[in-house]
DNA sequence: CGACTTTGACCCGCGC
DNA sequence: GCGCGGGTCAAAGTCG
């Protein structure tokens, strides 16, 4: 882990961020699932803007419903959009009712702190980027939540975290 | 020394 | 049925 990212992290709740650029939150079709997807994109910090919020309240709520207060302090833009699977109740969501929620960040490092610990299980090369993807995993006991986290391909510059599953626990402890 | 990364192999669903 | 792409496992290595 990077402390000076920590650090960052946990003291940016506390400034007043208003150069705030909202670069077109283009939902693509790639990680657009078929399930519930949301996406967070903006800050124009490079790093260490505060996505416990953002985190906290979909684990706690299910994507759908997002009005934290301290989101808005944090400059994270969210766009709850459950477009995809509004009217697509045909297969996937009778078996998988795992909400899925991804987060579309400028960033130059992947690795956020959100307020969890993640361990690494898996890399993967996608074939329509030059970029790995990296599998996380909540490393608290038995906490199911997965984590995917990739690169942009044309904007290499922004990072895609996708949220898979919710907590059964407040935080890291 | 324990917890976490790394990395290739394995697995599985899907399209051809 | 086979190959490909995406997701996970697990053994070995690394770090604090």
């Amino acid at each position: 882990m990077n402390d000076a990212e920590t650090n960052l992290a946990r003291s940016f709740s506390d400034e007043t961020h208003s150069g705030f650029e909202f670069p077109e939150l283009d939902l693509s079709d790639e990680w657009m699932d078929d399930d519930l997807v949301s996406a967070v994109s903006g800050m124009n910090q490079s790093y260490g803007y505060q996505t416990s919020d953002v985190a906290a309240a979909l684990f706690s709520g299910s994507s759908s419903s997002f009005s934290h207060p301290e989101s808005q302090r944090t400059n994270a833009s969210v766009a709850a959009t459950a477009t995809a699977s509004a009217n697509n109740q045909n297969k996937k969501e009778q078996k998988k009712v795992k909400e899925r929620v991804a987060f579309k960040t400028r960033s130059e490092v992947e690795v956020l702190d959100d307020g969890f610990k993640w361990r690494k299980y898996g890399k993967k090369m996608v074939k329509n980027s030059p970029h790995p993807r990296n599998y996380y995993k909540c490393s608290v006991d038995s906490c199911p939540v997965k984590k995917r986290v990739e690169r942009d391909r044309d904007d290499p510059s922004f990072v895609i975290t996708t949220y898979e599953g919710s907590h059964n626990h407040s935080s890291m402890n």
